[in-house]
Formats: C-alpha cells, structure tokens, sequence
DNA sequence: AATTCGGGGTA
DNA sequence: TACCCAGAATT
C-alpha cells in the first residue's frame, strides 16, 4: 500500500469512528474558548478523570476570563490544590491577565499571540486553536505520539524534541479539510481509549488494518522511548507543633517560597535529615537525633517547641524526588522556662550536622528549609537568644513571619484550611492531626 | 539537550 | 514495582 494510502485510511476511518465514540466531557459540551483553555491546561501530564471535578470547580467559581483575572491569586492555588504542577495556575493567572489586558479580554486566535501567552506551549497553543477555532493545527501530546508512532512505525525516540517536530509536520497533514476540531480530539481520543501505552486494543481498533507497528508485531515496543533516571530520595523530618497557651487547638505551618517546587504552597515545617551521600540513599534517622535536630531547626526559626515522639512515618513521590518523612509531634513551650534548655539541645544537633556536611555534597543553595552554617551562626547571640523571635503577630490570624529567610509561619486551626493551598501530603497529616489520629503520642 | 516542575491510575 | 499521563519553563 502506499503512504498517501495509508494517511487516508487514518484520516478517514479515525475520524468516522470518534464521531460515534466520542466522549462527553465538560469541555466538550460547549464550544467556549475560554474552556477549551482551561481544560487544556488541567490536562496537562494529567488525566481526563483526575481534571474533570477540578475543571467543574474552576469553571463554576471563575466563569470567565475576567472573573480569573481579578480573584486573589491565594483563591485560584486553592481550586488547584491537589492537582499538582501549580505553575500551570500561576501561569494560566497571568496569561488570564494578558488576554484581559492585551486582548479586551476574548482569547485571541492568531496563532503567535496564543503561544505567547504564559503557560502555553506548542501542544496547548495547537489544541486551542484547533479545538476553540477549527484551524488546521497540530496538537501533538503524548498520545498522539504513541499513536502516529505505532501507525507509521516511527522509530524516533519520542523524549526528542526533534521527534515532536516530526510529527507535527505529520500530524498536520493528516488533518482533513476543515475538520481540525473532530480530528485532533480523535488522535487523542484513539491515544486515550484504544492505542494504550501497555495492552492497546487493536482488535477493536478503527485504523489496525493498516497500522504498519500492528503488522510488523511492533505494537508493544513502539513508541521508542529513554526513561527517566530515577528520583533522588530524601529523608526529612516533620513537625506538627501543637499549640499552647493562645494557640491552644492551632499547629504551625509555614507558606513556602514564590518558586521552585510547590511555589506557594503552605506545609507542616520540616527539616532536611541527611544530606544525601553521592550514589546512596539517606536511611531513617534515630528518633533521638532526630528530634533534637527538629527543635533546633525550629528554634533557628524563632519557634519554641519539644518533640514528644513520632507520629507516623510518610512518603511522597515527585516526579524527580521521593520524599521519606517522619513526623514527630511536637508541642509549644513557652519562652520563659524550656527554651534554654531547648536551645541547648538544638546547638549540638547543628553542630552534629554541619560536621557531617563537611564530609558530604555541598547543600543545594535555595532549599528553604535547609539548615546551612550561615543560618545556624545567625540563629543564636551570645546568650543562646532568638534574636527576633517573633517578628510580627496579627491577632486577627495570628500571622507571624520566622527570622531565618522572610518565610511567613502561621498557627492555624481546622477553620483555617479552607482559604489554605496545601500539597496533599500536608492535606493528609494535618486532617488526621485534627482529627485526632496523633493524640496518644509520647515520650 | 537536560532538568525541574505533582500526583495518581494502571498493568 | 514501573510506567505514563491532552507538557511548559528554565537552565
């Protein structure tokens, strides 16, 4: 057969078979680019059923441009929380901001001004296109390489970005005369529910009679892809402070920085155990050691507390870090009796780390809850003192920032966590502190 | 070209 | 366990 051929068999018969099989999804229900925006966005390294409960949410609390544009940026990390990848709300924030500004508000459809828009790259810019305005574009995403990959029987390693450019072009020329919207959908469609990455199922396939990696029984090792090199493990220790005094029924938490990972988001304090010696993972620390280290990381923090004992142990998975966390709760002291002592106790667990330091890889410059020599030598005067303690209190919500490097901590209770942001291991243990999973730890 | 960005479903 | 998901921004 001959390619022509074979392009038009796909064409043909994949866009025949999604206008029967297509699915009914939010987005789909209306053709408002708006939508066709968001969703986009949502999707994202992320699945249609994961995004579908976000995107009804988003869309019912910012049902415009505008309505995105003007809410509080702490509002719109909210309706993210959980769905990972913030910069995508910051970004689609931002560009909601470009079109309002630049675009009186309607997205534009002129291909150079959506790609300029924040957050949106050559897979979003030729799915909004096409999908919101029918143009001819490709919108090439993971599915779509899979697919055109087995199809054809493209050996090209689909981590290239060379590769993507290559089916674009090809992606392009499958698209039939002014059906761009159906067609791209299709690929995807076909990606998503037939042309699966494990077990596709190519006996109820539209295309298989002249799939080329079918009939060269390349199906399962197509497409060709590097994987990943593994994520760096870390051990970190955790803190649930429970409050005292004015703070009875509250913890502390902390927002982290404006970038890098989990931008913004809020979190229970925690401390780096072990830095990680080259080639090998940071195994648990001792409870003892640990715990000393936890109140001194606090303290250098301006925040009094002792470790009673271990609450739980957790682990969360990034995509280029796994996270070993155990968790001691921990209650507030008040200033006037424990906190030498407690000070003490921090001194030494410092000093035990920063000797170890010497002898490791040096501390990644930025990670704010890293405990570097610069840090710890300002921590203490003379007397073994906080020097600035608490640098500012709001009685209204009990705001108040830590010296260290200008994080904002905060004592919070239940009530607090819906205006919150916090990643959903942080969600996860600080519910089941309130509710009360933590109560019977000691000494 | 390689890394950095979440979190969960799936076999 | 080991992928992989309607990828983009940064270095």
């Amino acid at each position: 057969m001959g390619l022509l051929e074979q392009k038009r068999h796909f064409s043909v018969n994949l866009l025949d078979w999604y206008m029967v099989n297509r699915r009914d999804l939010p987005w789909r229900r209306h053709n408002n680019p708006y939508f066709t925006w968001v969703s986009e966005i949502m999707l994202q390294q992320t699945r249609v059923d994961t995004v579908i409960p976000y995107f009804n949410r988003f869309i019912g609390n910012f049902p415009t441009v505008q309505a995105l544009a003007e809410a509080p940026e702490e509002e719109v990390l909210k309706n993210w929380e959980g769905l990972g990848y913030y910069s995508r709300a910051r970004n689609l924030q931002a560009a909601a901001r470009q079109v309002m500004e630049l675009h009186g508000g309607e997205m534009p459809q002129d291909k150079q001004a959506v790609f300029a828009l924040k957050g949106v790259g050559p897979y979003t810019a030729g799915a909004i296109l096409s999908i919101a305005f029918n143009q001819p574009q490709p919108a090439v995403d993971g599915n779509v390489m899979r697919v055109l990959s087995r199809y054809f029987l493209i050996d090209e390693d689909i981590m290239k970005g060379s590769t993507r450019v290559l089916m674009e072009e090809l992606a392009g020329e499958l698209i039939p005369e002014g059906r761009a919207r159906d067609f791209n959908q299709a690929l995807m469609e076909l990606g998503a529910l037939v042309c699966t990455p494990k077990a596709p199922h190519c006996l109820t396939c539209p295309v298989m009679e002249q799939c080329s990696g079918r009939i060269a029984g390349r199906e399962l090792t197509l497409p060709v892809k590097t994987k990943a090199k593994p994520p760096r493990p870390e051990q970190r220790l955790v803190a649930i402070v429970e409050g005292r005094g004015a703070h009875r029924g509250r913890v502390l938490v902390r927002q982290r920085p404006a970038t890098g990972l989990l931008a913004r988001m809020w979190e229970l304090p925690h401390v780096l155990a072990a830095p990680a010696t080259a080639g090998k993972k940071a195994g648990p620390l001792a409870d003892e050691p640990a715990m000393a280290l936890l109140a001194g990381s606090l303290w250098a923090e301006g925040f009094a507390a002792r470790p009673e004992g271990l609450a739980t142990h957790a682990e969360h998975v990034f995509s280029h870090i796994v996270w070993s966390l155990q968790v001691y709760k921990c209650t507030e002291q008040d200033q006037s009796n424990e906190l030498p002592l407690i000070a003490a106790e921090a001194r030494a667990a410092y000093d035990a780390q920063a000797a170890a330091k010497e002898t490791t890889a040096p501390a990644q410059a930025s990670e704010p809850s890293m405990i570097d020599e610069a840090n710890i030598s300002g921590s203490f005067d003379e007397q073994g003192e906080p020097l600035s303690a608490i640098a500012a209190s709001d009685p209204a919500h009990d705001v108040m920032s830590g010296k260290g490097d200008g994080q904002i901590y905060r004592w919070i209770g239940p009530e607090d966590m819906d205006k919150m942001a916090f990643p959903n291991i942080f969600l996860k243990l600080i519910s089941s502190y309130f509710a009360g999973a933590y109560d019977d730890v000691s000494e």
